[in-house]
RNA sequence: GGUCCCGUAGCUUAACUGGAUAGAGCACCUGACUACGGAUCAGGAGGUUGGGGGUUCGACUCUCUCCGGGACCA
């Protein structure tokens, strides 16, 4: 049984044996006992004194003394002001450890088990231009909440919207016609989404000069800005596209594709997937039918000049226009008209996430309050996974002052300073090719994950090269380091992994705080998955990692003359392994057996 | 003008739903068993949790206000 639940039962009966009052048990304040007090869990008594007219610290006397007599595995107790340090015997540890000794995945709950399906939706691009460092918080972490999602048993399509249409594609799209010459990836050797972006540059060098241009022949800058031939140009070019012209929907699918298999390798490199990929160009309509569905409902209104709005001024929002007087559509509506059309298409739907920067929680705040009003039940259920800028030592990234990290740049880095430093340190003899290849991505994928995922997502992140580079101390490539060490150590002896502990063994200090550990480990998943918070999980592994090599350094596994204790030990060093392993994988990061 | 987020050691950060002396890593200083893998381990120094008020047995956490950084809506 869990040791919390155990605890305030067995809690929650003294209090009523002993001064008759009845508490809820989740209202037992229960916490881990900090090190610095003999304990593995502390009861606030503060809570209960009112109700029992006692001092605190009588309080955790009686009940102490009362958990003690009354309780076989309670084995001590001491008081420290309002706090009552609970000490369980090694057996309640020694049974715990056991029960879960040929349990290879501890905190995972059996696959689709809970009954709920959630699409998680990530990534997102624009095709216009490759990914950046920005993109890669935002795949890292959609990635990772998904796979935590799962280990609570809930089902989870992974979806990533590409937004292949609008002025943005076309704008590279007429720089390829105008100066590309025929360029083409294979042409140039370069990636596809790089090309792509090259000319999405292009035409803003062009236009700009256009502009200057303009504006010498006396025209104000904003009017300028809105009349340049290019602007102009590519004013018609996304017309034509709407209306199906067919040569420029040609030139469109040609240059889309050129990036989505630049996208594909970014993608693979970085270790993310999606089951459902959509495409705006395929679901921007859908707002239009909304429209309608809402003017309706009465939820939406008309005004004279034929636009449609929402007014949410009573709920501490605007009013939100839905549709302009020209017929054009908006992202919000767009937005609207997608998310009802998900739970059509996936109809056991439970939840909707959406992986999207902190600059459009206002977006999210009002698209959930329409898709309220509209009468969806769901609404509710829909959450924006927020989170905040990357930035850099010098600054926020600016496109137009160059100083974007660019996605693959980054992940080539990464690779190439893991490789550097393995061959420093020169352990890899009998690695091949490949091998060190894998070995080399692994680190350094290793170290740039956990460096982005072990912060609170909703934090803005500074990203210093420098440091992320750095494999010591609170990284990956630490927490990677001490798998393969425990790895190496295991496969140096034969030992049967399923032999039960002996119950009567006295365990050491380190041997108890893992078992702990690996105790909390189930509760730290449903922690994470409850806050979309891969950091919890992060920084757990870092805990549990950081006291397995404490254990490592004080105690020896191998030459442990006593039979009992020695098996002990394998196993718990099986099991931390395992967990760092699994845990590892949830933030999308493999471990090596030797690195 | 309105709404929202963030502010913790020099730097990067943690603190479970309000609990004990605010934990780590980097950098700096000092050490470690004839190494089950030293990408390790131990110790030192480093903090008025942006400032001030309030709520209470108790506040990094809740509240008000101001300062600073950022975002969004017309």
């Amino acid at each position: 049984m869990n040791a919390q639940t155990y605890l305030s039962q067995a809690i929650k009966s003294a209090l009523e044996a002993l001064y008759s009052i009845s508490v809820n048990e989740n209202d037992i304040a229960l916490q881990k006992t900090r090190k610095e007090f003999e304990g593995d869990f502390t009861l606030v008594t503060f809570p209960f004194i009112k109700q029992t007219k006692k001092s605190p610290e009588q309080l955790g006397e009686e009940i102490g003394k009362y958990l003690t007599e009354n309780n076989s595995q309670i084995e001590k107790y001491n008081v420290v002001k309002g706090f009552l340090n609970l000490y369980l015997n090694n057996n309640f540890w020694i049974q715990f450890f056991n029960s879960e000794i040929n349990n290879a995945h501890i905190g995972f709950k059996a696959a689709n088990s809970s009954g709920k399906t959630i699409m998680l939706e990530y990534s997102s691009p624009n095709t216009n231009k490759p990914l950046h460092l920005g993109h890669v918080r935002n795949n890292l972490l959609g990635y990772s909440v998904a796979e935590i999602l799962k280990t609570q048993g809930h089902k989870v399509i992974k979806a990533n919207i590409i937004n292949d249409r609008g002025v943005h594609i076309c704008k590279s799209m007429l720089a390829w016609q105008k100066f590309g010459n025929g360029e083409t990836p294979e042409s140039s050797g370069m990636k596809g989404d790089h090309l792509v972006g090259k000319y999405y540059v292009e035409f803003d060098k062009a236009n700009k000069k256009e502009i200057a241009e303009l504006i010498s022949q006396g025209k104000t800058k904003e009017d300028a800005e809105k009349n340049t031939p290019l602007i102009l140009a590519v004013q018609k070019m996304l017309r034509d596209w709407e209306d199906g012209n067919a040569e420029v929907k040609k030139l469109w699918e040609t240059m889309n594709n050129w990036v989505y298999d630049g996208f594909a390798i970014t993608y693979k490199n970085l270790g993310v997937d999606f089951d459902k990929m959509y495409y705006e160009s395929n679901t921007y309509i859908l707002g239009k039918a909304l429209v309608q569905e809402g003017l309706e409902k009465k939820v939406f209104e008309k005004r004279s000049d034929n636009s449609v709005h929402i007014d949410l001024t009573a709920d501490g929002l605007d009013d939100k226009t839905l549709l302009r007087s020209d017929g054009t559509s908006i992202y919000m509506t767009q937005d609207l008209g997608t998310a009802i059309e998900r739970f059509k298409e996936f109809p056991d739907l439970s939840q909707l996430i959406y992986t999207v920067g902190n600059e459009q929680e206002y977006h999210f705040k009002v698209l959930f309050k329409i898709l309220e009003k509209l009468g969806y039940a769901w609404a509710k259920e829909c959450y924006h996974l927020s989170y905040g800028m990357v930035e850099l030592p010098e600054g926020k990234m600016k496109s137009r002052e160059g100083t974007v990290v660019d996605a693959d740049d980054l992940l080539k880095e990464m690779i190439d300073a893991a490789a550097q430093t393995t061959k420093e340190l020169g352990k890899v003899e009998g690695f091949n090719e490949d091998e060190l290849n894998h070995l080399y991505h692994l680190i350094g994928m290793g170290a740039l994950k956990y460096f982005i995922l072990k912060v609170d997502p909703i934090k803005k992140m500074l990203f210093d090269p420098k440091e992320s580079i750095d494999f010591n101390g609170n990284t990956g490539p630490f927490i990677q380091y001490t798998h393969a060490r425990i790895h190496s150590v295991l496969a140096k002896v034969n030992f049967n992994e399923s032999v039960r502990v002996k119950e009567t063994l006295q365990l050491n200090e380190l041997e108890r705080e893992l078992i702990k550990l690996l105790h909390e480990f189930p509760s730290v998943l449903s922690e994470s998955a409850k806050q979309y918070s891969p950091a919890l999980t992060a920084n757990y592994i870092y805990e549990l990692t950081k006291t397995f090599n404490r254990f490592y350094h004080d105690y020896s596994i191998l030459k442990e003359e006593n039979a009992d204790i020695k098996q002990l030990r394998l196993s718990l060093a099986k099991q931390c392994a395992s967990v760092i392993k699994n845990g590892m994988n949830l933030l999308g990061i493999e471990v090596p057996n030797r690195m």
